[in-house]
DNA sequence: GCCAACGTTGGC
DNA sequence: GCCAACGTTGGC
């Protein structure tokens, strides 16, 4: 947790970060957010502090997103979006018929925030877990982590590279 | 379907 | 504040 305080912090002028955001195909696919107008949806749903707290306070308009499939066969990132909007108050809380609905979070008092996500490239092969798996170099990533189930989560920029370059069907070095 | 790992809840 | 119980995540 520690290791990430600088993707929370302030950042330098110009600096873009990276993250990698979790979705469950058959809840919210890659094609459904290429589906959606102007391929952008806001990332509604997220219920977890940290995972919340990276989209407040770390995620700025611009920023890199690898698009990830999680319970998928195969698990696999699917591409790249950009934030296209600042954390703001996620309405899904607010409405007791949503799923998502959280009684403690008030409208004057947001609990759960959420940025809009805009579908920026689609890889030219879906980056599997074992693929992500036989890279040495990737081995401190986060999402390989035992046991690692945060849904939003920083993306080290020497991570970002090979993910993006196994991605475009290159290698990875 | 199984189950390890994790976050949250609530009793004390 | 501790920690057992519980629900969820997500790979396999």
């Amino acid at each position: 947790v520690a290791a990430f305080a600088r993707f929370l912090g302030p950042r330098a002028a110009g600096e873009r970060r990276h993250w990698l955001v979790k979705s469950e195909p058959e809840a919210f696919s890659w094609s459904a957010l290429e589906a959606c107008p102007d391929r952008t949806t806001c990332w509604d749903g997220v219920r977890n502090f940290q995972a919340r707290n990276f989209m407040r306070d770390g995620m700025r308009r611009g920023d890199l997103v690898l698009f990830y499939h999680s319970n998928a066969e195969p698990p696999a990132v699917m591409g790249v979006c950009e934030v296209a909007r600042d954390a703001y108050p996620d309405h899904t809380a607010f409405d007791d018929a949503d799923p998502h609905f959280d009684a403690k979070s008030r409208r004057e008092e947001p609990t759960w925030m959420m940025v809009d996500l805009r579908a920026q490239e689609r890889f030219a092969r879906p980056v599997t877990l074992p693929m992500l798996r036989d890279e040495p170099a990737l081995a401190g990533m986060e999402l390989l982590r035992r046991g690692s189930r945060l849904s939003v989560q920083p993306v080290e920029a020497v991570h970002w590279e090979i993910v993006v370059r196994l991605g475009r069907a290159g290698t990875a070095r």
